[in-house]
DNA sequence: AATAAAGTATGACGTTACGTAAGAGTCAAT
DNA sequence: ATTGACTCTTACGTAACGTCATACTTTATT
């Protein structure tokens, strides 16, 4: 299939194929001997899965990494999907909600709080919870989100970000040695946090704010969760001496 | 309110809010006198729309236009944003279905052609009928419907542009003479349409392909409903002569 | 009162994911 | 042989901010 024909059938323009093809994310695997681009039903494929992710909100960097590990598994990724597609649903109905709120609350049926005003809005409702709580067990979470509480949004965030990272260590072996070593870790951190005071787990989340050796390696997609790990759990025995 | 406070209420960034303030899009209320931004209750509102208008996908441009027109309607903005977010919704539940499908066609239960491998990812499926059903009546719709039947996709686009522009009127004062005499063209334009023959309107649509100063009329968010008719129904006359 | 820390302001350049336009070659049909 | 639809590459344009850099205010702390 040449590219009109792709474009038309995905709903992409071609413009966006060649943007695909220029940056390595989906390269058409075959070309006519005057360089047209040549689809095949297996790029198609691919086309699907990069669409589904777009949809999802990840940068095409990203897509094109989580493609290329040779760990990445189809079906896998199509649960993750589900699920995330699920979770933008519901933040959906959370939005309709509150509009119909909101109407309530311009008819003066009601009173609302601006916090209330944009409920639905905020990403704060982290689609990677789920994930957690499978693969970890709800204790764990469960232990976890308790810490959570309390704590300033910032550390929420970094939060979302360690979620980020378990969930996608889904897509890597999890017999690896980095797999294991990561939970392992993730383990330690949630036990040695049980011996910690609140207070002096709030420090961390201002740590997570301040220091940016620390939140560098909290940044979106950027190192495993090992590292990031590691770091933190050095700075804050650092901290602590 | 100054910035921090309205980004952490609302989930965006403070930069956002400066760019907000820089395009006019959202100007807070007050200054203090050392040119710190202050918003207002009323401002707050305003960027709940902003965010409802974003989140569907709305240019900044468009929304601010949206906002800025004297006859802006908060209520009735709100049910089109309900409507609007209803029919996202229903393109995620689409998409999810597609993942189960496609799973099943992995595992051999079922065929599954390449279109359906995209379903839910087209956005033919237009928000804004409903909108001209509810305003226009269902006969005058499913009239143009049915024309619509049968011609390529192209054309389709075209016909999504008019249910944008009449969804846009709900906007405009109805009894305003812009709404009357758009809203009588587009009568008169389907009633036309009925007096010729099928071939003749798939030439519209090569037309709407072809012809610059046609395909010009309609382009997104640009000029009125009227203009674009009279421009339409003026080249397609000489053609036809 | 002095100093640090947190918040804010204004540039200004960077980034992502394409859009759009220009100029030229290719292919199928007339 | 020519037209029209399709394709290629190159390259600049755009939208919606992100990300510094630099400087001023306000609040908190000593």
């Amino acid at each position: 299939m040449k590219v009109k024909e792709v474009a038309k059938l995905s709903g992409v323009s071609v413009r966006t194929l060649h943007h695909y093809d220029d940056i390595g994310l989906l390269v058409p695997e075959g070309l006519t001997n005057a360089g047209y681009r040549l689809y095949s039903d297996d790029n198609l494929a691919t086309l699907q899965q990069i669409l589904f992710f777009r949809e999802l909100g990840f940068p095409l960097k990203k897509i094109k990494e989580l493609l290329d590990r040779p760990s990445f598994d189809r079906l896998e990724a199509f649960e993750l999907q589900r699920e995330m597609l699920k979770a933008k649903r519901d933040q959906l109905d959370e939005m309709i909600a509150t509009i119909d709120k909101t109407l309530r609350a311009e008819n003066g049926e009601i009173e609302m709080t601006n916090e209330e005003k944009f409920q639905g809005f905020d990403f704060k409702t982290n689609p990677y919870e789920q994930e957690a709580r499978d693969r970890w067990g709800d204790a764990a979470v469960d232990r976890a989100n308790e810490r959570i509480q309390g704590m300033e949004s910032d550390l929420q965030d970094g939060m979302n970000q360690i979620y980020t990272k378990l969930a996608e260590l889904r897509h890597v072996d999890p017999a690896s040695e980095e797999a294991q070593e990561a939970i392992g870790e993730w383990y330690a951190f949630l036990n040695r946090m049980g011996h910690y005071s609140p207070e002096a787990f709030a420090g961390l989340g201002e740590m997570y704010v301040a220091d940016e050796r620390f939140a560098n390696n909290i940044d979106k997609f950027g190192t495993g969760l090992a590292a990031f790990m590691r770091d933190a759990m050095k700075i804050y025995a650092e901290r602590n001496r």
